[in-house]
DNA sequence: ACTATTTGACCGTA
DNA sequence: TACGGTCAAATAGT
């Protein structure tokens, strides 16, 4: 279904022109108010101050919006003409003053602006060329892992995409800070293999976002698995008595946006690393998370809980997977050494 | 009501 | 022009 829907160059000019009689009439009323109020000065009490304010700023609101509305169609009109080479639309048109008064005394004034609005807002969201650029190719870093977990890091999902060399979809990541603290990382996910499993992740650019998941005092936080057949436990050593269980799947931006869990590594590691070729150094040493097999294991029990080191996954095809760190992360990879906790993944 | 995810259209690039 | 990265309306979830 095309949604696309062009405004001719007449229609641009007449809503450009509407929405400039529009901003001239509302500073015209606003200019009525404060000569009023200035008149009055001395028999104005606070009340009336207080009755007066609102209104003017509703008036200003309406004059920006005129001046937003009316720059977003010349702008646009400009960009067609680069495009399509139309030697009308890129035109600045003269605009006729039509009579103030003929304009404001009409009655369905008020539907007429939210009429132009409407067009306004609707001109800029069914247009979308040129509307967002596109991320440089070039990845900062790349990891393979057997199992999807949290990373340390807010993330929204924004698009997902069957690629042609794979039967798995990949999906796309950014920042959860983006728009808030203009955080340029992103991500993307994507199954290489089918079992045992294996996911890729491509990370490109690194947050500048202060907020992590990991830096209070929430004992326990759910990491994800695709199967859905298993549960991914993290406690706090120090809070063990409270162990709860959680369904896995449960990747709301909104849940780790709120911190959930100390870290005493991440934050100063990301304040000192600052490119690239630095954080690679770093990573060399400590980022490959090497699953070893577990010929034959129990379900995870209690006293794994209690040893602080112990990772062990259940796959579908009833295998046990463990890795020995303790979990920390970084950017995204996990490190070792972190003493304050650990992590289990449980069978549901 | 509000936010996150899904989904298919849109669009830049090779 | 095909591919895949991004957008935003629709939908799902809380």
């Amino acid at each position: 279904m095309v949604n696309h829907h062009h405004y001719s160059s007449k229609e641009r000019r007449e809503i450009m022109e509407q929405e400039l009689l529009r901003g001239r009439d509302v500073a015209n009323q606003l200019l009525q108010v404060l000569v009023h109020r200035s008149n009055n000065k001395n028999n104005d009490d606070e009340q009336g101050l207080m009755l007066i304010l609102p209104f003017a700023e509703d008036l200003v609101h309406q004059v920006l919006r005129s001046f937003t509305n009316t720059l977003l169609l010349l702008n646009s009109s400009n960009n067609n003409n680069n495009h399509n080479n139309s030697n009308i639309d890129g035109a600045i048109f003269p605009i006729t003053m039509r009579d103030l008064s003929s304009s404001s005394s009409s009655p369905s004034r008020s539907q007429k602006h939210e009429d132009l609005d409407e067009a306004c807002k609707s001109f800029h969201t069914k247009n979308r060329r040129g509307r967002y650029k596109r991320k440089s190719t070039e990845p900062t870093w790349e990891r393979d892992n057997p199992i999807l977990f949290e990373d340390g890091h807010a993330w929204r999902k924004y698009g997902q995409k069957k690629t042609i060399n794979s039967k798995f979809l990949r999906s796309y990541y950014r920042c959860s800070h983006k728009y808030d603290e203009g955080c340029p990382a992103m991500k993307h996910v994507q199954r290489i293999r089918e079992n045992p499993p294996l996911y890729r992740t491509t990370y490109y650019g690194h947050h500048t976002c202060k907020n992590t998941l990991y830096n209070n005092e929430e004992s326990i936080i759910i990491l994800e698995h695709e199967s859905k057949s298993s549960m991914f436990l993290s406690f706090n050593n120090n809070n063990n008595n409270n162990k709860s269980i959680i369904p896995a799947a449960r990747s709301k931006e909104q849940q780790f946006s709120t911190p959930t869990f100390r870290s005493t590594k991440q934050e100063p590691v990301e304040t000192v690393i600052q490119d690239d070729h630095q954080s690679q150094l770093l990573y060399d040493d400590h980022h490959e998370v090497d699953f070893a097999k577990l010929s034959s294991s129990p379900s995870p029990s209690p006293s794994c809980i209690d040893d602080n080191t112990t990772t062990v996954h259940k796959f579908d095809d009833n295998s046990y997977y463990d890795c020995g760190w303790d979990l920390d992360y970084f950017d995204g990879l996990p490190c070792f050494g972190d003493q304050d906790q650990f992590l289990i993944m449980q069978e549901v």
